[in-house]
DNA sequence: CATCTCATAAACACTG
DNA sequence: CCAGTGTTTATGAGAT
C-alpha cells in the first residue's frame, strides 16, 4: 500500500468498506481479518472463511487442482447465475456465492471502486484477454482502463506501477516483436544497451550461439513482452474439452465464457451497470488507502472507460509482455531471478532441497513478484564480485535455467491465489462436498 | 518483532 | 525538449 495517503476504510464514493487485505483477502488470516471488520461493512455478506484444511489442496499441483475442481466450478457458476442476478441478492446472507465473489460483483456494480485485483492480476488478465496473449504496455494500460473504470480517474501513478510490475514480476517476460516493426518510444534494444556499457559480466552472450531462437532477435528487432504461461501449458496438457481453456490459462476468471455462455467475466463497456453484475463475475481483492481516496474523486464523474481509446498492438508501444514460463526460454533477457545464479551453489542434497523449497515458497508466496529486498540483497551480493563480473543496470541476459522454469510455473500458479480462485474453489469444493454429504444423509433418512 | 508482499513514488536512461 | 518506455531503488503498510 502506498505510503502517501492515510488509510481510509470507507471511501465516500461507495460506502463500502474495503478490507485491508490484499490478495490474502482470500486466504487465511488476511481474509479473516477482513471479516473481523464486519462492522465497518455497510452491507452484509455470508461468511466464507476458509474452513479448516481447505488449503490442504496446496499439495496438489495447480493442474490437478483445477482439473478436479472443474465440475464443481461449473455447478457453482450455474448457482451464481441463478442466485445473484438482482443487486439486492448481494445482501442475501443465504447466498451460496463466496464472499470475495460478491465483493467483486459489488465492485463491478460500482466500478469507481478500487479494482479487487492486484496489478499483476490486472496485467495477466489483460494479456489473457489478448488474442495473442501478449501486449505492449500501452495496450495493457488501455485494457485496464477499459475494464476498470476506477483507473480512468486514478492518479497517473498506476501506470508506473504497471510498468514496475512488468519489470519485477517474474511472471512477465519481455519478448521480441516482429523484426520489421519499430522499436518504439522509450524502448531500448537490449543489445544496444549492452553495447553501450563499458563491460559485461557475461561476455559469452555475445560469443556463443543463442540457446533459444529468440535470444538474439533483439539485436535487430524490438522487444516484445510475452504473456504465455504455465496456465497455457496446463491447458495444452490437459486437453480436456470440458475445461474451458480460458479458465485453465487464466485462473483468474472464475466464470469463463466457455463455461457460461453469454456470461462475460469482465464486462466491456461500461462496467458499473447493473447488467454488468448479471453478466460479470470476477475474483476479488479490495484495496484501500490512497486508492480509496482516489475513488472519491473518480466518483465525481463516472465517465465511461470507453472514452479511452483502445489502441491496437500496432500502436507506438512496441515491447510486448507475456506470461513467463516458456517465455523464460524465449525471452532475450533473463529474469531478475537469474541473479541467484550468482549465489553459491548448494553443496549437499539437503541444501538443495532447502534451497528449492525456499525458492518455491518465494514464488508461491509472492506471485512471482520476487522480494525486492531479496533482490536488493542479491544485487548487493553481486556487486561485491570482481568488476569483470559486475552486473550492469541492463544485463539481464543470462540463460534461463530449468529452475527458472519451475519458478515461473510456481509464480504463475500463485497468481491463482492472487485472483482468489484457489481459495474460492477450495471453498466451493468444501461446500459442495458438504452439500453432497448432507444430501446423502437426507436421502438416507 | 522480523520478515515478506505489494503498492507507490521517484530517479534515471533511453527512444521516437 | 517532450512524452513514453523500461529498470531500479527506496519506502511504507499490512500480512504472516
Amino acid at each position: 500500500m502506498g505510503p502517501v495517503m492515510p488509510p481510509s476504510k470507507k471511501p465516500e464514493s461507495s460506502g463500502i468498506s474495503v478490507s485491508s487485505g490484499l490478495s490474502q483477502c482470500y486466504q487465511g488470516s488476511g481474509f479473516s481479518k477482513a471479516l473481523q471488520e464486519e462492522d465497518d461493512l455497510d452491507f452484509s455478506l455470508p461468511d466464507i472463511r476458509l474452513e479448516e484444511g481447505a488449503m490442504e489442496d496446496e499439495e496438489l499441483t495447480n493442474l490437478n487442482w483445477l482439473h478436479e475442481s472443474k465440475n464443481l466450478l461449473k455447478s457453482f457458476g450455474e448457482s451464481v447465475l441463478r442466485s445473484v442476478s438482482p443487486v439486492q441478492d448481494l445482501d442475501d446472507d443465504t447466498s451460496p456465492v463466496p464472499r470475495p465473489l460478491l465483493h467483486a460483483l459489488r465492485c463491478q456494480a460500482e466500478p469507481q471502486l478500487q479494482t479487487p485485483y492486484s496489478f499483476s492480476c490486472l496485467i495477466f488478465m489483460a494479456m489473457e484477454d489478448s488474442p495473442t496473449e501478449r501486449l505492449p504496455v500501452k495496450d495493457i494500460y488501455n485494457w485496464i482502463l477499459e475494464h476498470f473504470l476506477y483507473f480512468a480517474n486514478a492518479p497517473t501513478g498506476w501506470k508506473n506501477s504497471v510498468r514496475h510490475n512488468l519489470s519485477l514480476n517474474k511472471c512477465f517476460k519481455k519478448v521480441d516483436k516482429e523484426r520489421s516493426q519499430s522499436i518504439g518510444k522509450g524502448s531500448q534494444n537490449l543489445i544496444q544497451a549492452l553495447k553501450k556499457t563499458p563491460y559485461h559480466p557475461h561476455p559469452h552472450v555475445f560469443n556463443t550461439p543463442p540457446t533459444f531462437p529468440q535470444a538474439y532477435q533483439s539485436t535487430s528487432s524490438p522487444l516484445i513482452w510475452l504473456a504465455s504461461a504455465f496456465f497455457k501449458r496446463n491447458g495444452a496438457l490437459l486437453q480436456d474439452p470440458d475445461i474451458d481453456a480460458a479458465m485453465i490459462q487464466n485462473g483468474v476468471r472464475v466464470l469463463s465464457p466457455g463455461l457460461f455462455p453469454g456470461v462475460r467475466p469482465l464486462p466491456i463497456t461500461p462496467i458499473g451497470v447493473t447488467a454488468a453484475m448479471r453478466n460479470g463475475i470476477t475474483g476479488c481483492r479490495m484495496r484501500t488507502e490512497s486508492q480509496s481516496s482516489s475513488a472519491k474523486s473518480s466518483n465525481a464523474r463516472s465517465t465511461s472507460p470507453t472514452s479511452h481509446s483502445i489502441s491496437s498492438s500496432s500502436s507506438s508501444a512496441d515491447n510486448h509482455y507475456e506470461f513467463a514460463t516458456k517465455g523464460t526460454q524465449e525471452g532475450s533477457e533473463g529474469s531478475k531471478g537469474s541473479f541467484r545464479n550468482h549465489e553459491s551453489p548448494s553443496n549437499t542434497e539437503e541444501d538443495d532441497r532447502k534451497h528449492s523449497q525456499k525458492e518455491a515458497k518465494d514464488s508461491l508466496g509472492n506471485s512471482g513478484y520476487a522480494s525486492q529486498h531479496k533482490k536488493c540483497q542479491r544485487f548487493a551480493e553481486v556487486r561485491k564480485v570482481p568488476s569483470d563480473t559486475l552486473p550492469l543496470k541492463k544485463t539481464r541476459t543470462e540463460k534461463p535455467s530449468e529452475s527458472d522454469d519451475e519458478e515461473m510455473k510456481e509464480a504463475a500458479g500463485s497468481l491463482l491465489h492472487l485472483a482468489g480462485i484457489r481459495s474460492c474453489l477450495n471453498n466451493i469444493t468444501n461446500r459442495m462436498a458438504k452439500g453432497q454429504k448432507e444430501q446423502k444423509e437426507t436421502t438416507k433418512n
